[in-house]
DNA sequence: CATGAATGAGAGTTCATTCAT
DNA sequence: TATGAATGAACTCTCATTCAT
């Protein structure tokens, strides 16, 4: 009974979930009314209430929801990675599929957290990590072991590319066609991921 | 007389959007709020609307005022670089400093936009035109001659590396340290785009 | 329960259009301020755009609701009117109620309608045809039969007539004696609805 | 030079009066703005503020000017006058005149008095006596001498009579033919104007 | 648990009026 | 006298949140 309970809980505040993004993802966060969400999720607008303590909450809850499946998925499929170009084509195909379906959200987020209480805001800033954490990782991994930048940074050259070039399609309305944008990506970061060169800026300067 | 005038009316616009920066950078578009401008502007409400007609306006004038500034400056140290390291060089220095100061706003465009009348929308996306244009226009240059992926495309890797990069400094609140980002980027994307590769992919498999 | 429901939804929105009349009448629309309304009719002002969509569609749903009252009241009374002298005596009083009662919303109605979309406009129109309909359908039953003025036209002089008379008491702030009234207007008005003259003017000329 | 200078003021403050005329009559008194006045008229919105001290003032200044001259127009029209035939088809012909042209500007007097000055409130209202004391004037004169009701009352009926049939043409965009409209209202108010009747109420009932 | 009518603070925008030039 | 940039109070309308049912 308890757990049918929960089921249905968690049904509920699923389908709210998906609502939410719907809504969200349409029209930004500010724009967005809690109405239409509710409309959208075929409850009464109290009942998101029930569920989520403000509009705020429910858009921090569902970012973090999509950033724990994606984190989830990202993982699996890097836990056996062991090159960089592998791992570049796995990295562009999951982000770019999670950007595709959360563009305004993760955009949304460092925007909309500025009016945020505090405990939410560091609820974003967790999710920011939890997005970089994947890519970092397995960077540690195949990274050659004297690779002279921080991988962090170097996650975010990476995922900086990614999420900007999936962007650019987006905006333009262009279809985003993953499989060519990986092998475009990995062309041109590859050579500087696989290689240790010598820093002649370090000698000559 | 007449150049006075211009002149005094070029001020107070100036002054406005000064102050439209501090607050919509402080605070994200929609929490922005007129007033809060026309005080921080020293003006009365009023008087905004003398000189943008609405806040949609007020707000993309901002950016397209910002974006101006920066592709001139841009453009100009630009001109003469020949190699991919110095280009890169002066494009993280250069796009760095434009994303510090403007970051929020140019993260703002894409989503506030959505509810923006078509006109309005337009302006802001030339004004993405405009910030994608000297990065291009130097690869055209630099990359090899034979390079096999698009000049726009290498074009949103470099500048998402950057903004993300950048980004990632601002929402930690970490000093953002240009030269330091900017080695790190060449040390990242040099060799890839100053190399032409066998594609053994396309072989290979 | 769905009875009830509509009862009370009914119930709110005449008290609305009460507070709506009393705020209008005495206040004419422009002056007319949502706030007083909803402070008059004990309501949030946002309870008034449940009702309403507008303050525009508010004061033509009001016009409308007085003028359905009115309509349906005299066309009850008029239904047996035979002769001329009883059908003034009918307009003059009933017509009269309505003006005293309503007198500013009806001046009202061609001045604010300036401003109204198409749609509300049509409604205005719509409302003063059928302000003009009762008196018109009596005087095709009462007028002798082959009295040389169209019925509309007649109309319009007795309307005016009643109107204007009545609206001359009240911005001198006398009493609104209707039977003095009525008596008057039969008085002046009688001859002229009851005989067929020979049109000298058509023969004179 | 004093002369000069007066007249040059007449000029402007007549040009003004026109522009608001103008302004007034196409929009209404609330909907219409100092600046379409002063735009209209050719002159800075300060300027305004040099002839008339407030937008309630210019309007009742208006309203002023354009009775003086329907007045001075009607008196001298009726002063011959002796019978009431011909009575009414000067006033129908000159009162038309007057209203079609400034059908909005009466329409709008009793509206917008509402919320004006206590002082501007009594000028409307001088306004309404004088729009009224030639009708009465002439009705004194022409109307038989034992005609038992008030010459105010009667004024009221002919000019209602006169006011509402021009108006109904302006609202469904007729064109207003004067004469037709003197006819009819001649061939309805003419015998009860002229003959006095034997009062069959009084003794009937 | 679920509802949705009601709330009311707060937003963007307008415009009559002023006053330094 | 004439200007028009500046003002700021006042307006209509929105929407996140509450709570009686």
């Amino acid at each position: 009974m308890n757990l049918k309970n929960d089921d249905v809980v968690q049904d509920k505040r699923t389908e709210i979930l998906e609502a939410a993004e719907l809504i969200f993802t349409s029209r930004g966060y500010a724009a967005a009314r809690m109405d239409d969400i509710a409309e959208a999720a075929g409850v009464a607008k109290g009942t998101l209430y029930l569920y989520f303590s403000s509009k705020q909450e429910l858009f921090v809850s569902l970012l973090e929801a999509r950033t724990e499946e994606y984190v989830r998925t990202v993982d699996g499929w890097l836990a056996d990675i062991q090159s960089a170009d592998e791992c570049m084509h796995v990295l562009v195909t999951l982000r770019g599929q999670f950007f595709v379906r959360n563009q305004r959200l993760a955009e949304s987020a460092s925007h909309s957290m500025l009016g945020f209480p505090k405990e939410l805001q560091l609820r974003v800033w967790n999710i920011r990590r939890e997005l970089e954490r994947p890519t970092i990782d397995v960077l540690n991994r195949v990274l050659p072991k004297d690779y002279p930048v921080d991988p962090a940074q170097v996650a975010a050259v990476v995922n900086g590319a990614i999420d900007y070039t999936v962007g650019t399609y987006l905006l333009d309305d262009q279809p985003v066609i993953l499989a060519d944008i990986a092998r475009n990506i990995e062309y041109i970061l590859g050579p500087g991921l696989t290689q240790v060169q010598q820093e002649k800026r370090q000698t000559g300067s």
